[in-house]
DNA sequence: CACCAGGCAAGTA
DNA sequence: TACTTGCATGGT
């Protein structure tokens, strides 16, 4: 006899009623690291036009971009918005593969979990959010990824304390759920997914709401 | 017009 | 340690 799992059981609701949100979109590793710095702090569908402005330049490749210069990247990326601390964040992230790795992405992304993620925390620009975000959706390491909504969200329904550092909501999920990648991946995406029609303030959800039947009032 | 979006680092006291 | 501010575009 197993005690309910209120984490695994919002998660089978939030996929039954959304489906799975195929995350990450995009093509390749390489695209994900992109777009994992682009996307920090920013609405996707702008992430969307500053990638698509990199592959018409011919930008889109590790050796390309480590060769384009500052204000080539930065007019490129304009749309996602914080272009220049972007173009900084992006070469950052370029230098220590290529240091760390022999510049291939790959081996960073098949280096151990925890290896991999002190090395990305390493680099400026790039922290926890970012980070588990590329060992997930571009490594597929089975790793929880926490942003705003989750907290928000979650301590609202007293599932995670209000006062928590990031590594203490992630383990709160990891400790609950079993460790698969594809679950994280689809946790995660459905958590951005009701963020943004979930009604802000206020304790009681709204009437209208549809995520009252999911958490727990 | 105001507010927000798939964060993070740096400055201040 | 605990706040606050800068970074910037585009959609609603």
């Amino acid at each position: 006899m197993q005690a309910k799992n209120i984490f695994l059981e919002i998660y089978e609701l939030l996929f039954e009623i959304y489906g799975p949100q195929e995350w990450w979109p995009g093509n390749g590793p390489f695209e994900m690291l992109v777009g994992a710095i682009l996307t920090q702090n920013t609405n996707w569908q702008n992430v969307t036009k500053a990638i698509e402005n990199l592959k018409s330049r011919k930008l889109l490749s590790f050796c390309a971009l480590e060769a384009a210069s500052h204000q080539e990247i930065a007019t490129a990326i304009k749309p996602s918005g914080y272009y220049n601390i972007k173009t900084r964040r992006l070469k950052n992230l370029l230098t220590m593969i290529r240091d760390c790795y022999s510049g291939e992405v790959e081996n960073l992304l098949a280096d151990g979990t925890e290896n991999a993620r002190n090395q990305l925390l390493g680099v400026k620009g790039i922290g926890p959010e970012t980070a588990d975000s590329i060992l997930l959706y571009g490594g597929g390491h089975p790793i929880f990824v926490v942003d705003a909504y989750t907290h928000r969200i979650f301590s609202r329904h007293q599932l995670v304390p209000e006062e928590s550092y990031y590594e203490e909501i992630q383990d709160l999920f990891m400790e609950a759920l079993p460790s698969k990648a594809q679950l994280f991946n689809e946790y995660h995406a459905l958590i951005v997914r009701i963020g943004k029609d979930y009604c802000k303030k206020k304790k009681p959800l709204c009437e209208s709401c549809p995520l009252r039947d999911i958490f727990p009032q």
